[in-house]
RNA sequence: CGGGAGGUAGUUCAGCCCGGUAGAAUACUUGGUUUGGGACCAAGGGGUCGCAGGUUCGAAUCCUGUCCUCCCGACCA
């Protein structure tokens, strides 16, 4: 039998899960640390994915790679330092990103001559220029791009790169806020306004598509208000979830970024016309950070739960048996069951190891949010049976083995749709309207979610409400409704309701 | 960066106040019995007590510094 990569991962053996009402936190990291996602390392704010993590990174990836390449993005790499003097070029997103920058200022150590066996950073290796360790590569592209672009000819360019960035953040949290993550981020150049606009909402909707189709987490699109505004931006374009504790998450954002960068850079075209004009630009990404919001929003208190179409494993088989001999033959009736999950493309892992128990093996794979468990014993196959676990529901059945590899299929088809089902009802048990402030305030404090309402649309009323609720504006919804209304705080006309919440 | 907690065996933790041979449970190894929801018996291996200094005849324990983690806050396109 082939062996999956993923049968030899070593899996952490805490059984001692949080439960999300004694301690959401700890809940949150228990899972990502007895889940065997991810693991602290000896970087302060900065994580190490491990291989099961990883493997569910790696399966977004795949499937968001093949999404930009079906609306003709190709991948590039470019470099992670950034001089100093390109980041400052456009003024607005170096503002707003310099407090959060490393920078590299020299390039060699040397042996401390007070200390032996020791190293210092070497004074006489200071580096003329300093490099900036990319928060993001708007820079370092633009500044190349000015070389790629001559005329319309030469657009649309429709780059994207997997990369890490770094962010320094005074307060991390595992994939949810590190100071290295990694990320995708696509940088485009157009030759008119609309095309930009249209690229922007376009990717907004490949990320929609895919966290809602794939990662089974519903979202809301719209539009970030300019505080919320991703610097250097006209637009920031958004979607938003809701985790379980009632806290949004931004899951993915994608910026209109106007002609700020091509001015910044210098990038002109010449038209048909053979006028010159400065480029129209776009940039979008989503990171590690899904992996966050992915296991907040559906996880339960005995651990993961992950989404079939994403999770490393689909399902996994225990063989229940006394003796060499039930061992052998229930073993053989898996190896054809495997290779007919196989034919059908399910991810599948067989657990004959010895060491553990059935119902170790049980509590484990539901720890780490296997989807399906096949529990199989010497009476289920007197009768012809499995038995079939759905992690997401917790729900046990015996089904024949004729035919198991399809009923695991549609089974699979169906935990997905419940699980997004699941998320969105109560997403949207959790968007609330009010017109009043201490039901806004209530709300915030005691239901949690999205609060619907009115804002005067000015910057000043958008932070008093943050310093008074910690909640911020998440977004205008696209295609919300016009609705002429009073401010929630200031009393002022509104046009339309914004949602507020907490965020993470 | 401020407040709080913590770092001792792979893991969870006791020991620290009151300095004197480093412990438990679990995990691991071996053998045996087991196996339908986290098995049991027996034997065994495993720790420079986060790191660096200092005090002391002697430091896991006292002192100083430093690194890392967690929680709350500030910060966070």
């Amino acid at each position: 039998m082939p062996k999956n990569n993923l049968n030899r991962i070593s899996f952490e053996m805490g059984k001692e899960l949080t439960s999300r009402a004694e301690d959401y936190s700890q809940w949150y990291n228990d899972l990502i640390i007895k889940g065997a996602l991810a693991d602290y390392s000896a970087v302060r704010g900065c994580m190490v994915i491990k291989p099961y993590g990883f493997a569910l990174w790696e399966n977004m990836r795949d499937v968001l790679d093949k999404m930009f390449k079906d609306t003709g993005h190709v991948n590039a790499y470019f470099p992670l330092f950034v001089p100093k003097s390109l980041f400052e070029a456009e003024e607005k997103n170096a503002e707003g990103f310099a407090k959060e920058c490393a920078v590299v200022t020299h390039y060699r150590l040397k042996t401390d001559p007070d200390n032996k066996g020791k190293l210092i950073v070497d004074p006489e290796a200071k580096l003329e220029e300093e490099l900036v360790v990319r928060p993001t590569s708007e820079a370092i592209i633009w500044s190349t791009y000015k070389g790629w672009i001559q005329s319309y000819r030469d657009l649309p360019l429709l780059i994207n790169q997997w990369a890490n960035v770094v962010r320094w953040e005074m307060r991390t949290r595992l994939f949810l806020r590190t100071t290295e993550f990694l990320w995708q981020e696509g940088h485009t150049a157009h030759a008119t306004k609309n095309e930009a606009i249209e690229e922007t909402k376009k990717m907004l909707e490949v990320y929609a598509d895919f966290v809602e189709n794939w990662m089974a987490l519903p979202v809301i699109k719209g539009v970030k208000t300019p505080n919320e505004r991703f610097a250097g931006a006209e637009d920031t374009y958004c979607i938003e979830a809701l985790m379980q504790d009632g806290k949004a998450l931004q899951a993915g954002t994608s910026h209109f970024l106007g002609q700020n960068f091509a001015k910044a850079f210098d990038v002109k075209f010449s038209d048909k016309e053979n006028k010159l004009d400065y480029v129209w630009a776009t940039s979008w990404g989503v990171s590690t950070r899904l992996i966050g919001g992915l296991v907040m929003a559906h996880s339960d208190d005995d651990g993961l739960i992950l989404p079939p179409r994403i999770a490393p494993l689909q399902v996994v088989i225990v063989p229940i048996y006394k003796g060499d001999e039930q061992k052998t033959m229930i073993g053989e009736k898996v190896k054809i069951i495997i290779q007919q999950l196989k034919e059908l493309g399910i991810r599948v892992k067989y657990d004959d190891n010895d060491n553990n128990r059935p119902g170790w093996k049980f509590a484990q794979y539901e720890l780490q949010g296997v989807p399906v468990r096949m529990a199989i014993g010497a009476r289920d196959l007197e009768n012809n049976v499995v038995e079939i676990a759905r992690r997401d529901t917790k729900e046990k059945q015996s089904t024949g083995i004729d035919g198991v590899a399809f009923y695991i299929k549609e089974l699979l088809d169906e935990i997905q749709l419940h699980m997004y089902n699941r998320a969105k009802q109560f997403r949207d048990e959790h968007i609330t309207k009010t017109d009043s402030w201490d039901e806004f305030v209530k709300l915030l404090d005691e239901r949690g979610g999205f609060v619907s309402a009115h804002w005067d649309g000015t910057p000043e009323t958008e932070e008093k409400i943050k310093e008074l609720t910690k909640a911020t504006i998440r977004c205008i919804p696209l295609n919300n409704e016009q609705e002429n209304g009073k401010c929630i705080l200031t009393g002022n006309p509104s046009v339309q309701r914004v949602l507020f919440a907490r965020a993470y």
